[in-house]
DNA sequence: GTTGACCTTACCCTGATGGCAAGCTTTAGC
DNA sequence: GCTAAAGCTTGCCATCAGGGTAAGGTCAAC
């Protein structure tokens, strides 16, 4: 056992490093993301450098729009030597495909709005182009 | 006053006919969108073919993404004879610049993920670059 | 020793529904 | 007329990923 030098830090330093706030951190644990940090006498959790990275690891995939659910299942890859890289692609494409369906799903939205933006005047008469097309 | 002759459906034949749920309709009866509709003897809500017209209405604006309130905006302009034009298309090109947003935070995430997993092998190694893109 | 910054838990709020439960009403079949 | 099914009612809980607030304990600086 070699006594490594660990730097340890509360939530808020946590948070402040990795993006994150206080309440997602603790959320995180909450949902099983970490395992239960250690306390201080006082009940403070505390952090060290393997944590951090492990929260930055969910930043970073929170921020490329994985679920929860989603960052758990990559973190159990990410922490498991025998993983395939052929797991984690899968879980990223299928991530991938709701993305490319909701952006789909907003520029439908978007090009029936546009049209019907385009084709009201927006002058100070009642009749509108708008509310006629959403009439029908 | 003249007596016209009113089709009136319950909650369920409306649901069909507007493509919303029943329980959609009583929330958004709840959250003020439509006057409480009228009952029968025992307790049913009763449509007439004008308020199927609103849930039409209410339904086609939903479709297209704006929120609730931004839809009772709507429903307010659209009963009211004195509106402007102008009003509503400012309400739709705000609600178009939300979307533009939206597509554009998420094209972000695609194209960062598509990287990404353009870079990951996808074979029964360890290795993965997806995970080594998460963990930077 | 006090003040202010930081931490703790617990609870309620968001938006737009879905689901379920318990109970009443209406309709259809026999 | 009886019964079963379908339809309606209200009310409460769950979702998702947090934010806000309250009430209280802790720590560091001055």
């Amino acid at each position: 056992m070699s006594k490594m030098m660990t730097t340890l830090v509360t939530i808020g330093q946590a948070a402040k490093q990795t993006g994150l706030s206080a309440k997602m951190i603790r959320h995180y644990e909450e949902a099983g993301l970490l395992k239960k940090a250690n306390r201080t006498d006082a009940g403070y959790r505390l952090y060290n450098s393997q944590q951090l990275q492990q929260l930055s690891f969910i930043k970073q995939a929170r921020t490329l729009g994985f679920s929860i659910a989603q960052v758990s299942s990559l973190l159990d890859l990410w922490r498991n030597p025998q993983r395939s890289s052929k797991e984690v692609k899968q879980l990223a494409e299928q991530h991938l495909d709701e993305i490319k369906q909701k952006v789909a799903e907003l520029q439908q939205m978007q090009k029936v709005l546009q049209q019907l933006a385009d084709s009201c005047c927006g002058d100070d008469q009642p009749q509108c182009a708008i509310l006629d097309g959403l009439q029908k």
